[in-house]
DNA sequence: CATGAATGAGAATTCATTCAT
DNA sequence: TATGAATGAATTCTCATTCAT
C-alpha cells in the first residue's frame, strides 16, 4: 500500500470535537440571494450525502464524486467545507456522537430505595438494546470497525465518546445501587460489561456479519433483555 | 460507485469449499531439484503475502501488485492460481475454517457425573478466549466484518463455518450437561450465547475497535474468564 | 474471451445522435485569456486525436493513453468528456454522418425533362466517386465493418445513416427521371444499387483491400464514372 | 500503439505458401499409441478452433488461451505448431484459398458457339454469388478487411489469391466469348468488375455491416443474379 | 461560496510468449 | 511432442485532489 492511502490520522493525529471546516465568515447569510434553491448552505446537503453513502458502500467504495451528485453540489464545493474525504468521513463518525447522551443521561440516577431493581434493569436493557440496533448505528459501527486500520485514532475516539461513555454509565449506576445494597458488585466495571454483552453480544454479532436488516422482531428483542437481565440478576442481584 | 466494484459474490455467488483454482495434478514434483527456490509452486508464497497483506491492510488497501511483490512472483502468476482478487481473498478466510475443529472438537463430550462442573466449564473459557484473542483470528474477524458489505455471502460462509460452529458446540454440551442434572438450561442455544459473550464480549469489542495488539495478558484473560464462567454458573450453575 | 471485451453495443444498445458527454454550458468563454493554449476546452483536441489514431490503427490498436498523449491532454480528461473508449469511437463513427446531407441534397431533384440525363448521371457519378474515394471515409468505412462484429448496432446505425441514405437518394432520382419517361427503371431501389456498385465496386474493394492511399487518379475516376454511367444506360436509358 | 502490436508482417513479410510450421518429422505416426484419443496430431484441432474463434471474435478478441482451450490442447503446443499468433492467422486465411479453384476451372472455357450466352452467364452468376455469400467466406473477407491495417501484406494476398483470381477468370471469360463475337467487350477486365459488382454489391456491402446471417434467402439469391445479368448483357450483349 | 475542467498516480485484469520438464 | 507454470508489458478505467474563474 502507497503512504498515500495511509493519511495524516493513521500516524495519530488527534480528532477534535468540531470536524468539520468552519468557513471564514458566520455560514448564516440571511440576505444571500444567490439563484441556488439550496437555502441552508450546501452544508446538510453534502453531510446528509456523505452519511448515506458511507453507510452504505463504506469509506473506500464511496467516492468524492458519488457524494457530490448525490449532494447536488460540484466536487468542489465539498473541499471547501471539509479539507479532505477523511475529514468529511471523521464528520459522520463523530458528528453526532452526542445522539447518546439521552440515553446516558438516563443512566445517571439510581432510584430511590424502593425501586423494583429487576424492573428498572428491565427497562435499561430494552432502551440500550432499542438503540444499539438501529440500523444507522450498527451501520456507523461497522464502518468505523471496517475503518479501524486505516483510521486507528478515529476508531478509538469513537469508541471512547460513544460506547465507552454507556459502559461507564452503567457501571456508575450499578455502583451506586451496590451501595445501596441492592446489587452486589464488586468491581462495577465488570458488572457493566457482563451487562452489555449479555444483551448485546448476538444481535450485535448477528447484524456486525449479516448486515444491519436482519435484526430481531421487536418481541424478539424483549426476550432477549428479559434473559440477559435474568442472568446478570442471578449473579449480581441482592442476596435471597 | 458504479457496478464494477461490487463484484459478483455481493450478488450471492455462494462460496464453494475450494476456493482456490487448485491445479488438475498434484503440486508436488519429486524430481525438482531446478535452480528456483519455489519449486514447489507459488500458490503457497502467494497465500502467504495475501494473507499478511490482506489482515493487515484491508481488502481495498491491499494491490494485487503489492501481493505479486510480497510473494516474489509476477502479478499474472498470481492470477493463474487464483481467478481474481476475490477469489484470492475468499480463499483466505475460508481456507482456514477448519481450524477450529479441533477446539469444537474438544467440547464434544460432557464428561462423567462426577466432574467438576465449574473446573470443566473454566478450562473451555480460557480455551476459547485463547483461541479467540490470537491475532490472525482477530484481524480476520475484522476483515470479514469490514467487507462484509462487498462480500455478504462471503461473511455469512466464514459466520457459519467458524463462530457459529463454536456456540453449537457449546450450545450441545450445555444440554448434554443439562440432562445430566448438573446445570439448569432451559434453552442451550441461548446458555451458548450467554456463555460466549460473557467471556468474549469485552475484549472481542476492544480488538475491532483498538486493533489487535492491545488485548489483555494471560492473567488478567484467566481473570476474564473466571469471571464469566462464576457469572454464568449463578445464573445456570446446579442448584445449590 | 472474457464478457469484458464484449461491451455494452454488443448487446444491441442504441446509439443516439448525439454521442458525446457534452458539458451543460457552451464551451466557449470569451474572456479566456489565461495561459494555456487549449482554453476552449479538451473536447476538440481528443476528438480529432482519436479519429487520427482509429483511422490508422483501428479500434484495438488504439489505446486511450495513446489519444491521450496525441489530444495533449491527461487520460482522465478524455473520461471526463467521453463515457468510455466505445463511446468516443461511436462519436467518431457518427458524429459527421451529415456530411452527405449536401450530396445527397443535391441528388433530390431530376431537372427539367430537357435536361440531359446521361451528362446529369455522369456527374453524380463523379460526385459521388469523389466523396466515397476520400481517405477518410474509406478508412472510416474500413474501421466500422472491422468492428461490426464488436459493435453491430454502430455498424448498422452507420450503414443506416450513410451509404443507404444515399441509396435511397439515388433511387428517388431514378424514380423521379422514369416517371418523366428519360429512364426505363422497374424497381429503382435495385437500379439504384446497380448504378452504385457499377460504379464503387472495384475501387471500394481495393482500398478495403490495399489501404486508402492505393487511389486511382483524377483521370482514372472519371473514367470510372463514365464507363458505369454507360453500362447503366445500356440497361436503364430510354428506349432509342 | 507499441511496436510490439505491428508485427513483422507489418512492415512487409512476404506470406510463403506454407504457413504452418512443418514439425520436423512426418507429422503422420500410425504407430503412435501414446495416450491421447486425438489421433491426428493436434494440428488440425488447432486451426479447427483458431478458424471458429478467429471468424467469430475477430484477431484481437481472440487470445491464445481461448483457441488452446477450444483445441483441448496446452498454449505450448499451439506454439510448436505455428510461430506465433500472425502465423495462426495467416494460415487461416491462406490455409484455403485454393477452394476457388474448382469456381475458377468451371470458368476456364467459354462453350461452343452455339452456346445460349445468357443462360450460360446466369449460371455463372448463380455459382459466384452462391461461393461468396457462404458465412465463412464473409467473415473470412471481414476479417481480412479488418486486420489489413495489421497485416497489410496479407491482405493483398488474400486479395491476389482469391477475388482477384475470378475477376481474371471471368475476364478470360468474356474475352473469349467476345471473340467468338458473342459479347461486345471492349475491355474484359472492366466487363469482369463490372459483372462481379453488379451481382455481388448489395449482398456484399450489407454483409459487411450486418453480419454474415442476414443474407438473402435461395429466391432471391436468384433474383439478384438474373438481374445482374440482364444489365450486363444489356450493356456487353451481342447487338441485336 | 461555488463551479467545470483538468490532473497524476494507481487500480484490476489480460495478453502473447517462453522456460524447464 | 506436449505440458504447467511463469513472465513483463500493456489495457481500460477510477480516484482524490487542485486550478482558474
Amino acid at each position: 500500500m502507497t503512504t498515500a492511502g495511509r493519511p495524516a490520522a493513521a500516524r495519530g493525529k488527534p480528532y477534535e470535537v468540531a470536524v468539520a471546516r468552519t468557513p471564514a465568515g458566520p455560514p448564516e447569510d440571511p440576505h444571500a440571494g444567490n439563484r441556488r434553491a439550496r437555502r441552508l448552505g450546501s452544508g446538510p446537503a453534502i453531510r446528509q450525502a456523505a452519511a448515506d453513502l458511507f453507510l452504505a458502500q463504506g469509506y473506500q467504495g464511496t467516492s468524492m464524486e458519488e457524494i457530490a451528485a448525490a449532494a447536488r453540489v460540484s466536487k468542489q464545493t465539498i473541499y471547501t467545507h471539509f479539507a479532505d474525504k477523511e475529514a468529511l468521513f471523521a464528520d459522520l463518525v463523530l458528528g453526532n456522537v452526542d445522539r447518546v447522551d439521552a440515553f446516558v443521561a438516563s443512566l445517571a440516577q439510581a432510584g430511590p430505595a424502593t425501586e423494583d431493581v429487576a424492573a428498572r434493569l428491565r427497562q435499561v436493557a430494552r432502551a440500550y438494546l432499542a438503540i444499539v440496533i438501529r440500523p444507522e448505528v450498527l451501520q456507523l459501527r461497522r464502518l468505523v470497525i471496517a475503518e479501524a486500520g486505516r483510521f486507528p485514532e478515529l476508531a478509538r475516539t469513537y469508541y471512547e465518546r460513544v460506547p465507552q461513555r454507556v459502559y461507564d454509565a452503567l457501571a456508575a449506576l450499578f455502583g451506586q445501587i451496590g451501595e445501596q445494597g441492592r446489587l452486589r458488585v464488586a468491581d462495577p466495571t465488570v458488572a457493566a460489561q457482563h451487562f452489555a454483552w449479555l444483551l448485546l453480544g448476538r444481535p450485535l454479532d448477528r447484524a456486525m456479519f449479516y448486515g444491519p436488516d436482519e435484526v430481531p422482531a421487536e418481541a424478539e428483542l424483549a426476550r432477549l433483555a428479559d434473559a440477559a437481565v435474568a442472568v446478570f440478576l442471578a449473579a449480581y442481584g441482592p442476596r435471597l
